[in-house]
DNA sequence: AAGAGCCGCAACCGCCAGCTT
DNA sequence: TAAGCTGGCGGTTGCGGCTCT
């Protein structure tokens, strides 16, 4: 048996919104709240409308605070960051971006910026999948940490990352060697785009499969070189949930790279480390 | 000028998680 | 503890306007 439809949608009107409507919604919203509950909304407001038909509108358009028009540049680095670290997880996305609904990025992404991304490169844009489950991953030593994750049999992926942020990571941790040359800087949207996953062996170190699997531009030559380099860690919490039966509580995933900076852009590359339930062993 | 095709985006759909009863 | 309900979310659709031919 189906799940019973929220409403009946033989007598709610669908499509555009009326000015009208609108009108009445906000109204409603603004003196009343929404009281915790959209699907008796509309009919207290006088409104022949679904409930989640008032909701979306409401959180897509009228809302006070929505930024209307046109994404920056600065939105698009945000954007294509996360992305590559979260997949399409817009929610998530569109609470780093004040004023923008997850509708409109998606929007955004797939309208235009997966587009500009691709007449940059040509490359294909990873898909990234959107990770089932967690566990722990010791990041304490940037060069030689291990994944944990081995231990329960989980599939291990990595994906190739690199963003430009403006004072992000401080230039006093990472001290400028070459401040009028940002020739080094390689293009966000070139590297971003084309790293496949990789699958490591339980036996694999991280740092190892990092310059094997992903010879990242410019990375190397620094390390080689003896650039403005220096490592950086972090893990993410900002989708972390605990696998049932465990005690652990860590994120879902860590990012391990360079991060180096000219002219007040700080520039990052490295490896978005996720871990993947493959069984039901737990 | 008009028809075809394309594009942007608002809105809908269906699934899932979490809360309540 | 199970069932029902609701909000939240990502994927998809379809309409209206714009551009191209």
């Amino acid at each position: 048996m189906g799940r019973a439809p929220c409403c009946d949608k033989t007598k709610v009107k669908r499509g555009p919104w009326s000015l009208e409507e609108d009108n009445i919604l906000k109204d409603y919203v603004h003196t009343k709240g929404t009281g915790g509950n959209w699907i008796s909304l509309p009919q207290k407001a006088g409104l022949n409308r679904c409930g989640k038909s008032c909701r979306l509108r409401w959180l897509n358009y009228l809302r006070p605070d929505i930024k209307h028009g046109g994404f920056t540049e600065e939105e698009d680095h945000v954007i294509l960051k996360l992305y590559s670290q979260l997949g399409s997880r817009w929610s998530v996305i569109a609470s780093q971006l004040p004023g923008r609904t997850d509708n409109d990025i998606k929007n955004y992404w797939n309208t235009k910026l997966k587009r500009k991304l691709l007449a940059r490169g040509g490359a294909k844009v990873p898909k990234i999948p959107t990770p089932t489950s967690m566990v722990p991953i010791n990041f304490s030593n940037p060069n030689s940490f291990a994944l944990n994750a081995m231990d329960f049999g989980l599939k291990t992926s990595v994906s190739a990352f690199n963003q430009v942020q403006a004072n992000y990571y401080g230039n006093s941790a990472y001290p400028l060697k070459h401040a009028s040359d940002t020739s080094f800087l390689p293009n966000s949207l070139d590297v971003i785009q084309g790293y496949p996953e990789v699958s490591l062996n339980s036996t694999d170190w991280l740092y190892e499969s990092l310059i094997d699997n992903f010879p990242l531009p410019g990375l190397t030559d620094f390390q080689e070189n003896g650039g403005p380099f220096d490592g950086f860690v972090s893990t993410t919490t900002s989708s972390s949930q605990e696998i049932s039966g465990l005690s652990h509580s860590s994120s879902l995933a860590g990012s391990y790279g360079n991060s180096w900076s000219a002219n007040g852009i700080g520039e990052q590359m490295g490896i978005f480390v996720k871990v993947e339930s493959e069984s039901s062993n737990y």
